[in-house]
DNA sequence: CGCCGATGACAACCAGGGTGTCATACTTGG
DNA sequence: CCAAGTATGACACCCTGGTTGTCATCGGCG
C-alpha cells in the first residue's frame, strides 16, 4: 500500500462526506429563505451572478455543472419573479447577459448575509489553514471529476 | 472585518463547491455501475455497511443524514435484487440488522475498487495533509449544520 | 403496567436535475 | 463568402433522489 493509496482512501472519505454535507446545506439553504422565498435553484443562480457579475444561462450552468436548460428555467422563475432581467449581450444577438435587479441583489445579500452569520460559527471551529487546504482538495476533485466527462456536448 | 469573517468567507466558497461536487460525484457513481446497476441510494446504503458492519435502518439513515423511509425503500431495493439481507438483532425483534450478502458484498467492493482508481489519479495532484485538513473541515461543518435541526423528530 | 419514543411498512408527493428536439444565431474552414 | 458545424433559446417530457405523513407494532422506562 503507498501513500498514494492511502491517500486515495482519504479522499473517499471526504468522497462519503460530501453527500450529507450537501443535503444537509440544501436544507439549510431553503431555511434561510425568511419572506423572501427562493428555490435553490434560483438561489445558486443569483450566487453566480453575485460573484461574476452578469452572465448568459450557459455560462451559469458551465460553473455549476449544471444543464443549460435546468439553468434555463431558474432563470425564467427569476425573471418571472423580478430577481434578474436580460441585458443586450455585445457579443451575441441571442443570448443575453442575464443581470439581478435592484430586488434580486437584495434577496441574494439577505441570504447570503444570513448564510455568512452562520458560518462565522464554524469559523470559531475550524483552522483558517484547514479551510484554505479544503478549497484546494475540493477545487481538484471537481477538475478531475470533470475531466472524465470526455466529448459530452451539449452542457 | 475580522480574520472570522475572512475565514466565513472562504467557508462560503467551500459552501458553494459542494453542489458541482456533489452532482459530478452522482454523475460519476451513476457510470461506476458496470455490468451491476446500482442506483446512488443502494450504493451509499452497501457502502455504510461495508464501512460500519451491520446496522439496523435507521441507523444507516441517520448516519448519513438521510430519512429513515428512504432508507427503507433503499434497503428493500437492495433486498429484492439480492444484494443485503436481514440477520437477528438481539437488541431488537423487529429491527434487523442489514448487512450484505456475498453478491452485495462483490458489488459494493467492485464499486469502491473502481473509485479508488479514479480517486488515485485525484491523489497524485494534492497534498495528503490538505485531504487531511478537508476531512476536519466538512466534519465540523456536517456537524454545526447538524445542530441548527434541533428537535426533528422522526428521523 | 402503562405510556411514549423508535421502528417497519406503505403511500403520496415534491423538486432538483437531465435528455430530447427544433429553430435560430454564431463561427470557422475551405 | 458561403456551407457546415456548434451554441443558444424555448419548450416538453421524464427520472429519481429524497421528504412527509400515517398507522400498527415493538421496546424501554418511570
Amino acid at each position: 500500500m503507498t501513500d498514494l493509496d492511502r491517500t486515495a482512501e482519504r479522499l473517499a472519505d471526504v468522497y462519503l462526506l460530501i453527500g450529507p454535507l450537501y443535503r444537509r446545506v440544501l436544507r439549510e439553504v431553503e431555511e434561510a429563505a425568511p419572506s423572501n422565498r427562493v428555490s435553490a435553484g434560483v438561489r445558486a443562480v443569483l450566487d453566480q451572478l453575485r460573484r461574476n457579475g452578469p452572465m448568459t444561462v450557459p455560462e451559469i450552468g458551465r460553473s455549476q455543472s449544471l444543464s443549460r436548460q435546468f439553468v434555463q428555467r431558474m432563470v425564467d422563475g427569476a425573471l418571472d419573479a423580478g430577481l434578474v432581467e436580460r441585458a443586450d449581450n455585445p457579443r451575441h444577438r441571442r443570448s443575453k447577459l442575464i443581470a439581478p435587479t435592484a430586488a434580486g441583489t437584495a434577496v441574494i445579500d439577505d441570504v447570503t448575509g444570513r448564510e455568512h452569520e452562520r458560518l462565522r460559527g464554524v469559523a470559531e471551529l475550524v483552522d483558517p489553514g484547514d479551510v484554505e487546504a479544503t478549497m484546494r482538495v475540493l477545487a481538484v476533485m471537481v477538475d478531475s471529476l470533470a475531466e472524465l466527462e470526455p466529448e459530452k456536448l451539449e452542457r
